[in-house]
DNA sequence: CGACAGGCTGAACAGGCGTTTAATCTGTTA
DNA sequence: TAACAGATTAAACGCCTGTTCAGCCTGTCG
C-alpha cells in the first residue's frame, strides 16, 4: 500500500530525483520563490537538466502538479470510505514521508491552477455524494440547499489545511500534528450534531428576513 | 463613516498613490509576481520614487500591510457587534470601492506575514468572546473545547475569504458576490443550528473512542 | 569497430529585478 | 535674492532569472 516511490534518492532516476526536489522546494518556499537553480542545487543536476527533462519551468510545475494529484487520488481509492480528515490523519502519522506532498498542495490550493479547481471540484461532488448517502441512509438530516452545504463542509476541511500554520500556530504547535488533529475530533463531531445554537430562533428570524426581502 | 481614503487619483499625494497602486497589484497578483516597476506605472511615477518613499519593496509591503489592518480595524470598530461575515457583507455591497482590499487580504492570509498572524488571532479571540457571551446568554451550548470550536467557526469564515474563488466557481459566478454570500446565508445557519447529523451515535462512537484509546 | 541516441554539463545570453546615484525641479524659509 | 529641503527623475549598477547552445560522456545497435 505504502509505494517505495520515496526510498533513497540514489535510487530514483534523475528526472524523478529533480520532481521530489521540486515539490520540496515548491511546497516549502512557493513556486515564484523558487528558482531553477535551487531545484537543480537540491536534486544534485545542473539546471540545463531540468529544462531537458522537463521543458520549463512551468512544465516542471505541470508534472509535479499531475504527481501530487496522482498519489492523492491512490491514496483516495485505497481507502474510498474515508474523508478528507481521514486522508489527513494519515499523511499526518507519517510527517517525514508526506510533509513535502502535504505542504505542495496547500501551496496549490491558495494559487489560480487547474489543479487546485480540479481538487476542488472532486472534493465537492464527493462531499455531495456523501450526504445525499447520509440522507437515504438516515443518518444525516437532508438540507435545503445541497450544493451550498457541500461546500461549506470542504471548505471547513480544506481550511485547515491552508490554513494548518494559523492552527498549529493557536493551539501551541509550530504546525498541524496528528495530535491536533486528535483534539479538533471531538470539536468537529459536536458542532456538526448539535450545532452551536441551543436553538432554531436565529434560523428562523433568517428564514422570515430573507422570505420577506424577496431579492 | 465611509472614508474618502479613494477619491480621485489625481486628489491623493504621490505616497498615498503609491500605496493604493500596490494594494491593487500585490492583491490582484501577489507580492512576489509585481515588481516595483509595475506599481510606479500604475502610480504614474518612476521606480526610484517608490523607493525614495517606502525605503525598498519590503517596506512598501509594509505600509500596504499596516493601512489594510488599519483600514479593517476602523471598520471593525465602527460595527462593533457584527461578525466576520457580516463584515465581508459590508465590503462585497460596495464591490467597486474595497475589492481591491478585499484580494489584498485575501493574499495576505495566505502568506506568512506578522500581519496575517495578528489578524487571525484577533479574530480568534474575538469569537472566543462572542462564543462565551453566547453560553452565558443561554442562546448558545457549551462546547467541551471552546478555543477548538472558535478555531473551526473561525476558520470556515476565514476560508470563504481564501477560497472566495472556488467558492464563486462552485455556486456558478465568476468570484464571490453578495448573492452568493447571501445564498449560503440559510446553509450556514441551518448546520450551527442542527449540526449534518441526524442524531448523536457518531459523537458518541468518538467520544467512546478517545476514552478508551487514552493517549 | 563506427555511428547514433540520449543523459548530462559549463558557459553564456538576454532580460528583468530591486536598488543606488547624481541631478533637476519646486516650493519654503531667512 | 540666496539658501536650503524635499519631491521627483533618468540612467545606471550588479545580481539573479529562465533558457539556450555546443559539446562531452556513456551505453546500444548495426
Amino acid at each position: 500500500m505504502c509505494s517505495a516511490k520515496r526510498s533513497a534518492p540514489s535510487d530514483l532516476t534523475a528526472r524523478a530525483k529533480i520532481r521530489d526536489a521540486a515539490i520540496l522546494l515548491f511546497g516549502r518556499d512557493g513556486f515564484n520563490a523558487t528558482s531553477v537553480r535551487a531545484v537543480a542545487a537540491e536534486a544534485g543536476v545542473s539546471p540545463a537538466l531540468v529544462i531537458h527533462h522537463f521543458g520549463s519551468k512551468d512544465g516542471l510545475r505541470k508534472a509535479c502538479d499531475d504527481f501530487i494529484l496522482g498519489e492523492l487520488m491512490d491514496e483516495e481509492e485505497s481507502a474510498a470510505e474515508q474523508d478528507l480528515i481521514g486522508t489527513l490523519h494519515r499523511w499526518l502519522s507519517e510527517p517525514d514521508i508526506f510533509q513535502p506532498a502535504f505542504d505542495y498542495l496547500t501551496r496549490a490550493l491558495d494559487q489560480e491552477s487547474e489543479t487546485a479547481d480540479r481538487l476542488f471540484d472532486s472534493l465537492i461532488a464527493r462531499t455531495e455524494r456523501t450526504l445525499e448517502e447520509g440522507v437515504r441512509a438516515g443518518t444525516m438530516r437532508e438540507p435545503t440547499d445541497l450544493k451550498a452545504t457541500a461546500l461549506l463542509l470542504a471548505i471547513q476541511g480544506l481550511g485547515l489545511l491552508t490554513m494548518s500554520r494559523q492552527v498549529g500556530r493557536t493551539l501551541g504547535e509550530a504546525r498541524i500534528s496528528a495530535a491536533i488533529l486528535q483534539r479538533l475530533t471531538l470539536p468537529t463531531l459536536e458542532l456538526y450534531t448539535n450545532g452551536v445554537y441551543s436553538d432554531d430562533s436565529m434560523l428562523e428570524a433568517a428564514r422570515a428576513a430573507l422570505k420577506g426581502d424577496g431579492s
